[in-house]
RNA sequence: GCGGGGGUUCCCGAGUGGUCAAAGGGGCAGGACUUAAGAUCCUGUGGCUUAGUGCCUUCGUAGGUUCGAAUCCUACCUCCCGCACCA
């Protein structure tokens, strides 16, 4: 018999109108932190399991819902390979640098240490109110200097590598973030971060990470097996990788023929077959060299026309129409050595390719705009389309191209192709959409960047043994960029002359602290290097990668790459961060809307722990759908998920431990096997549905295995409750630590399933037949079913409230059936 | 425009060739229990029917493949998301 403890203080709880479960996950919450329970070390011995969630960047107003789903679906998971048997590293820490603090600065006037000092309590407090088995033991803070500390050492050796730089461009620019973005930051020309500000060009030195040295390998998937293909699919696009050609064009500034000297600028098309239908070259109004290509007389056009298009600013890029302006410069076709005239254009790209485009204005829906509305010959060289009214995209048989005249595109590509490559005046080539990595950031509450500039040795970084350079507590906000009023900071020796010199202000773009973090989690309390590498070696690559999948082109793209770097400083062994990753979906509040606060339908998760408690939350989150598709909040499922929970609770309470019937054995052991698959497939939602299923089929008298093996399974989905009713029934240790149930599949008695399917039918045709007469007026209270005991096959069924040692056995309330001797 | 993912019975959501009128939850209706309510339990929940049964309609729309389709193919409609003038 189920033996209780403290029924006086359990009595709330067993009302399930109650608040429920507060004290007991309070109980275990604490017992497990006692314990130590979900503290790992690396141990050979066992097989390692590395589960890790997307760490979050500490906001001030708290965990949010979305937070909670992504914790509960990376920590049933952790439970799960815990139990069975695996050496489970399941570590948390703070994202913590960034802009949120700088503006609570700003505003508030509270300084950017303590208010994620605070943020980050409080995270903590509302992430192990939900009981998530962290190993609180790895921490990390990626605002501490012990952290950020090898961010800087990392810098060091990208520099020593040649893959951090500094160049002049055109950056973009948010005028409200006060700071340079990277291009992953801007979206539709605005700022990531404000919506509704337009992204400025501006001409800065900023330092880059040269991840284009890595892009080859960026594109390439064949190791990222479990990542999804969306994920994949997105990068591949980000990454842009596009087979063309390139050709050199001559720039010529002068009006007259004669002076052939200019520069030659390499042209990338994907069209060389078009060549013969280019009557103008465009270069992109944000190129930096502009200016050089453009005549005196054009001068004031020019400038002009730049002022022009950077006022409509406010307008959606998208409808801008495509404008330009003559420079004054000619080019000459390769070809046939025709003068075409260059312009400058708002529609073509500066850092893709060499910024200048060759426009065939017959084949190109862009072009063809262009020329119409500044009245530029279009010239048809392929046979097809209509040119009087749009241009012609497709392929077909080239005219008017010379001695290439007849081919089809295809073929002429290579043609022209072979041709130019002859002269040395073009060739085959591989163009990429990814760009550099832009870290430089005017900021404050980042990681500074380690360079003092000397005024006779230039750009001197900072030795290793001088690392961390912290950043200064007494700052002043508002104006630029804020290290600049540190002077007494920013004022420091050259560390190669002992001259005077001034630190780099800039700090690094944040995303450089998540590259790695995952690697630091295996050693974080290493301060005399980044990471020691036979941890490292124990517990990576990542086994499971939680986290959102708007992720998919910065985090990971650069996590991608610092392993990869990482991996030839010889300090990784493998090539890629994780080997599964999963994107969970996106949390939609009731009204079906994304949850926002001006539409004022957020869902504060400890609202809802507070009124059901976190097992509730916990279940609710991960069975309503799959935990990749995106689903709205229900406050009705989560009394569903409440409901459950008390049934279980109640039937433990009152069930008598002793032996199981062969039927809840077979079920059991069917469930096992199944909820097991679904979990590893982390289709937890599915998993549940059986659980469910299999608990409405238990009985009153089970086996304490069976017992065991149920609250084990709904354990890693509600393990406070689980372990409350584990000591209840005297399981052994906590059920968190215990082995995972196993299914043994000689129980698995199939043809008593098929046998209770038969019965189930008897049952509901039995009902039908009732009911019809009941219908037709009679009032009947039973129904007596008879059946000879050799034709029947569902003797042996033992069914639910009755026992085989009856002959008589009510299949429903007012069905009984007999077994007769004849 | 390009790319990706969807549209399932009142709602949310499973199901990807037959065992499907379609899991599970929610809602609703009826019943049991109860002084009553809540909770709990049972039954029902596309339509028409039968003694057992059977038939019709249904998985965005329209076609097609197949002995057989929610499931495969084609076209279209529609919703969501990502990227966006990449030459």
């Amino acid at each position: 018999m189920v033996n209780f403890k403290h029924p006086k203080k359990l009595k709330i709880f067993w009302t399930p109108k109650s608040k429920a479960f507060f004290g007991i996950e309070k109980k275990w919450q604490e017992r497990w932190e006692k314990a130590k329970c979900f503290q790992v070390v690396e141990r050979s011995r066992r097989k390692k399991f590395y589960v890790l969630e997307m760490f979050p960047y500490p906001s001030g107003s708290g965990l949010h819902l979305g937070h909670a789903f992504n914790y509960t679906i990376g920590d049933i998971f952790a439970r799960f390979k815990r139990m069975q048997g695996f050496n489970v590293l399941y570590p948390m820490g703070y994202d913590s640098l960034g802009l949120p603090a700088e503006n609570a600065a700003i505003k508030k006037g509270i300084h950017p240490k303590k208010y994620t000092e605070k943020s980050i309590k409080n995270f903590m407090k509302q992430q192990k109110l939900l009981g998530l088995s962290y190993d609180w033991s790895r921490l990390i803070n990626t605002s501490n200097a012990d952290y950020h500390k090898w961010d800087q050492w990392i810098f060091l050796k990208m520099l020593e590598k040649g893959l951090a730089y500094k160049k002049e461009s055109s950056v973009n620019w948010c005028p409200k973030c006060k700071s340079v973005l990277a291009n992953e930051q801007v979206h539709n020309g605005k700022c990531w971060i404000h919506k509704e500000v337009s992204v400025q060009i501006k001409h800065l030195n900023q330092w880059y990470f040269k991840i284009t040295d890595y892009k080859e390998e960026l594109n390439d998937f064949s190791e990222l097996d479990g990542w999804g293909d969306r994920i994949k699919k997105l990068q591949k696009n980000w990454i842009g990788k596009s087979f063309g050609s390139e050709i050199d064009f001559e720039i010529i500034k002068t009006k007259g023929f004669s002076d052939i000297n200019g520069k030659k600028w390499k042209i990338f098309t994907t069209r060389p077959d078009t060549i013969y239908g280019v009557t103008f070259m465009v270069i992109s109004a944000q190129h930096p060299e502009l200016m050089e290509l453009v005549s005196d007389e054009q001068k004031k056009d020019v400038e002009k026309f730049l002022k022009k298009i950077k006022s409509v600013s406010e307008k959606e890029i998208s409808d801008l129409e495509k404008q330009g302006v003559f420079t004054g410069s000619y080019a000459i076709n390769p070809v046939n050595n025709e003068r075409i005239p260059v312009y400058a254009g708002n529609f073509v790209v500066a850092d893709y390719g060499s910024g200048m485009v060759m426009a065939v204005p017959a084949h190109d829906e862009r072009d063809f705009q262009f020329a119409k509305k500044y009245g530029i010959e279009i010239k048809e060289v392929i046979k097809g389309g209509n040119i009087k009214e749009r241009a012609f995209t497709g392929k077909g048989v080239l005219i008017n191209s010379g001695r290439f005249n007849g081919l089809k595109s295809e073929r002429a590509k290579e043609e022209i192709i072979k041709f130019l490559q002859k002269k040395k005046i073009g060739r085959k080539t591989i163009q990429y959409r990814l760009r550099d990595w832009l870290i430089s950031r005017q900021r404050y509450w980042g990681v500074p960047i380690p360079i003092i500039y000397c005024e006779k040795c230039g750009a001197v970084p900072v030795p290793e043994k001088n690392l961390p350079v912290k950043l200064p507590e007494k700052i002043k906000f508002g104006k630029g960029n804020p290290l600049k009023s540190a002077e007494k900071w920013m004022n420091v020796k050259c560390p190669r002359c002992g001259g005077a010199g001034k630190r780099e202000t800039d700090t690094m773009d944040t995303f450089v602290n998540s590259s790695w973090y995952y690697l630091r989690y295996c050693d974080n309390k290493n301060n005399k290097e980044i990471f020691n590498k036979g941890k490292v070696d124990y517990w990576c690559p990542v086994d499971l990668y939680v986290g959102g999948k708007e992720h998919a082109c910065m985090h990971l793209i650069y996590v991608r790459f610092y392993t990869k770097f990482l991996r030839d400083l010889g300090l990784l062994k493998f090539n890629e961060p994780a080997v599964r990753l999963f994107n969970q979906g996106m949390l939609h509040a009731e009204d079906g809307n994304k949850m926002s606060k001006s539409l004022g339908n957020v869902i504060n998760p400890l609202d809802m722990i507070k009124k059901y408690s976190t097992d509730t939350l916990r279940l609710f989150l991960v069975s309503v759908a799959s935990p990749d598709s995106d689903f709205s909040w229900s406050e009705k499922g989560m009394q569903g998920s409440f409901k459950f929970i008390n049934k279980v609770w109640d039937y433990f309470k009152k069930v008598k431990i002793g032996k199981s019937s062969k039927r809840i054995e077979s079920k059991i052991n069917k469930t096992i096997k199944k909820v097991t698959e679904d979990i590893e497939d982390l289709r937890y939602n599915l998993g549940i549905i059986k659980l469910r299923s299999l608990f409405d089929e238990f009985e009153d008298e089970i086996s304490k295995k069976d017992a065991e093996s149920f609250l084990k399974m709904f354990s890693v989905f509600c393990p406070h409750i689980c372990e409350e009713l584990w000591e209840k029934i005297r399981g052994k240790g906590f059920i968190s630590l215990s082995d995972w149930a196993v299914a043994d599949e000689r129980k698995i008695d199939k043809k008593l399933e098929k046998q209770e399917e038969q019965i189930f039918k008897l049952v509901e045709d039995i009902n039908n037949i009732l009911r019809i007469v009941q219908g037709k007026g009679k009032k009947i209270k039973r129904c007596y079913v008879y059946v000879l005991p050799n034709a029947n096959m569902i003797q042996r069924v033992n069914l639910k409230e009755q026992s085989l040692r009856s002959r008589q056995f009510i299949l429903s309330k007012n069905i009984v059936y007999f077994l007769i001797n004849v």
